[in-house]
DNA sequence: ATGCCAACCCGGGGTTGA
């Protein structure tokens, strides 16, 4: 089962995109971040052409999740248990599409993958309230992080997507241009290992460019031909879905090309692909 | 400190991203 996560940011500008690199990778499952726009919206006719179904979370401008499977996509879940909710100042509070969790690739001899596809928030700033709602965000993920590990525990299971910290200084491509910043501070990093202590492996993929495994590079400065990339795109998974893992890499590939080029805008991230023996 | 780029809204400029 080849499984992928990829933070396409805007799935209407990136379909031709995607599509041609459904049609060239040919993962089973895809959990996408970043879709920027509503449910209603979201693509599935071409998407189905391929013979992928999905499961949507959409929020408008911002934000929105999903899964597609060619495998069977069952016992969907919306939004973490008691996910906060976040509101800029003088707007209503909501909570945000952020988080989609499904079970697939279930067989009458095997009880399937358990998955989720999640965007972490971004934080701004450490001092800024986004910041504090993206550590009460992750905190709440351990929450989840913890049943799901109680409720999988022989059945492979793994949380995917862009969490928005790196987990270490190596995992940012200069640590001192970072300084002050959000994605590498330690209350980021002390969640992130919050869900590490829930039993599950941080899955590095294997090294590209510049022997980093970055999944992401600004859009600016030609960071991405520098190699100036962050490794905030994760795999975190259990014993039983880490021990089936033959192959993980970033795809490099689709970050290629800009604006001009034909196909258009790349995502500023690159998915990361996950191949299993199952 | 800011721009660097690309996306969203909507129709020029603000907001978000990381």
């Amino acid at each position: 089962m080849r499984i992928a996560t990829w933070n396409i940011n805007s799935v209407t500008t990136r379909l031709g995109r995607v599509l041609a690199w459904l049609e060239t990778r040919e993962p089973d499952v895809v959990c996408l971040q970043e879709i920027k726009t509503t449910t209603d919206a979201f693509p599935l006719m071409p998407m189905a052409a391929l013979g992928y179904e999905a499961v949507v979370l959409g929020q408008g401008r911002w934000n929105g999740v999903a899964i597609l499977s060619r495998v069977g996509l069952a016992d969907v879940s919306l939004n973490l248990p008691d996910q906060p909710p976040y509101a800029n100042e003088g707007e209503t509070p909501i909570v945000e599409a952020r988080a989609v969790g499904a079970t697939v690739g279930a067989t009458g001899s095997h009880p399937g993958v358990r998955l989720w596809s999640l965007y972490v928030p971004n934080g701004r700033e450490p001092q800024h309230p986004h910041f504090t709602y993206k550590l009460a965000w992750l905190d709440q993920l351990a929450v989840l992080a913890a049943s799901e590990w109680n409720a999988h525990q022989s059945a492979p299971y793994a949380l995917l997507g862009d969490f928005n910290v790196a987990p270490t200084d190596s995992d940012v491509w200069d640590r001192a241009r970072f300084e002050g910043s959000t994605h590498v501070t330690p209350e980021e990093r002390a969640r992130y290992q919050a869900l590490i202590d829930t039993g599950l492996s941080d899955l590095i993929a294997r090294p590209g460019k510049g022997d980093n495994p970055f999944t992401f590079w600004d859009y600016r400065g030609g960071a991405f031909h520098k190699d100036e990339g962050m490794r905030i795109d994760l795999v975190l998974a259990n014993p039983a879905f880490a021990g089936a893992v033959t192959d993980i890499w970033v795809d490099r590939e689709a970050r290629k090309g800009s604006a001009q080029s034909e196909g258009g805008a790349p995502s500023d991230h690159a998915p990361i692909i996950v191949d299993l023996d199952i």
